[in-house]
DNA sequence: CAGGGATGTTACAGCTGTGTGACGGCGAAG
DNA sequence: CTTCGCCGTCACACAGCTGTAACATCCCTG
């Protein structure tokens, strides 16, 4: 699922000298040159990631950062700070209100992606690394490694995935579209036939130390993952 | 694991010019402006040694240093504090206070490199700097060698800091952002790609005595550095 | 029992991610 | 100054994975 930033600029030389390279980093950016329409589509579709200037023409994009990091709805929301250099008092303030990074004009492109790749990193969700085991099938996230009784496990990417999500989803029937929306993610358009075709790979991997029966078809509804039959 | 420094200095002037050097030196830097972010810093992953800067935003650099030194927990982690040109009584109560050394600025990059690695020579202890070994693959952090079953291997700085990385963190998949992070740095910019290269460097030189097994790619994740394929 | 829809299975062409060699730049060493 | 070594980036090659279509098989329904 694409990432989706929200830039806040009212320099729209800067806004299209960053269209491109973000795009090419496979972010979906909405932009906004002032605080009003920023709000808007905020609240239309809340972003991943928020760049906003400090210079702003309606609010101090600093006053904004502070009313946002103050919200409970919008407080996990990074924010990265875009100052002009001199305005290092300005930056420091921008830390203390709360941004996650600030970025001093003019910066490279390739500086901001690499500044919002390490924002994101650093503030993704601790997705669950506890190990799952069912009947002796073992999926460690950690190592990224599965194994069924002891004996070493392959499979793709895709299929790995599909068999974590299972395994922390167990005894609930999914269809088709909503597998495609939890493991692939949403918004990406596939044919619901391929499912079939990774439960076919899936369950293939699984064979070879007989867990595939784990994996099981709900005719008319989609697929479960299950101990019972 | 590269040797980690926190610097704090309010001035980005200094702070760009010091990134290069400590960073081509085999340092990983995490940068703050003020004490605030520095505290944040340092929860979230204690440095080895912390670059003070004399004058702070928000509070002195020198009280601050005076909290670290008094608490058991920090008091361990060595200080050098950047004082300007003058300050000569504060440089005095700075080494009251406990700071393991200081440098007056203006000063040379090179010459904060020689201070650090002293600071750290001095300070080093014994327990921290264990070799590492597995399957005859020994790495010494103390002679800063490699050998594969007795055989000396030679390898770049940021092969070797990321052959110590991957032996400290075994069994356990990193992205190559992560390994950006934890290698190279938070504050250094380059290319996602470019861990690809070292990897094979890392790879090559291992190869001479077949450890290069050891260093596992995870498609569509990242790499992982394992004894079990 | 026949028909038809749903699912299993296989093959394949295209694409993405990774391996690999080369190159220019830059600082250190001499 | 020159030489050397290391670094980051790029371009290209290749392997593995992906999505789709086509065909086979299964199962429900009337």
């Amino acid at each position: 699922m694409a990432v989706k930033i929200l830039l806040v600029e009212d320099d729209t030389a800067i806004r299209e000298m960053l269209q491109l390279p973000l795009h090419k980093a496979g972010y979906a950016v909405r932009e906004a040159g002032d605080v009003r329409t920023a709000k808007a589509l905020l609240l239309e579709d809340p972003p991943d990631l928020i760049l906003l200037d400090w210079m702003l023409p309606d609010t101090s994009g600093l006053d904004w950062a502070r009313t946002l990091k103050a919200s409970p709805i919008t407080k996990d929301i990074p924010i990265i700070m875009l100052t002009a250099r001199g305005e290092e008092e300005d930056r420091v303030r921008g830390l203390d209100v709360g941004a996650d990074d600030y970025v001093t004009k003019p910066f490279s492109p390739r500086e901001l992606v690499a500044r919002i790749k390490a924002v994101l990193r650093r503030t993704a969700p601790i997705t669950s690394e506890e190990p799952v085991e069912v009947e002796g099938l073992r999926l460690d996230p950690v190592s990224h490694r599965v194994s069924g009784n002891g004996e070493a496990l392959s499979m793709g990417p895709t299929e790995y995935n599909l068999l974590h999500f299972f395994m922390t989803h167990q005894d609930r029937v999914f269809t088709r579209g909503q597998l495609l929306d939890q493991v692939w993610g949403t918004n990406v358009y596939v044919e619901e036939r391929t499912v079939d075709v990774h439960i076919r790979r899936l369950r293939k991997a699984l064979a070879l130390t007989g867990h595939d029966h784990l994996v099981q078809t709900v005719r008319g509804s989609g697929y479960r993952f299950s101990q019972t039959p």
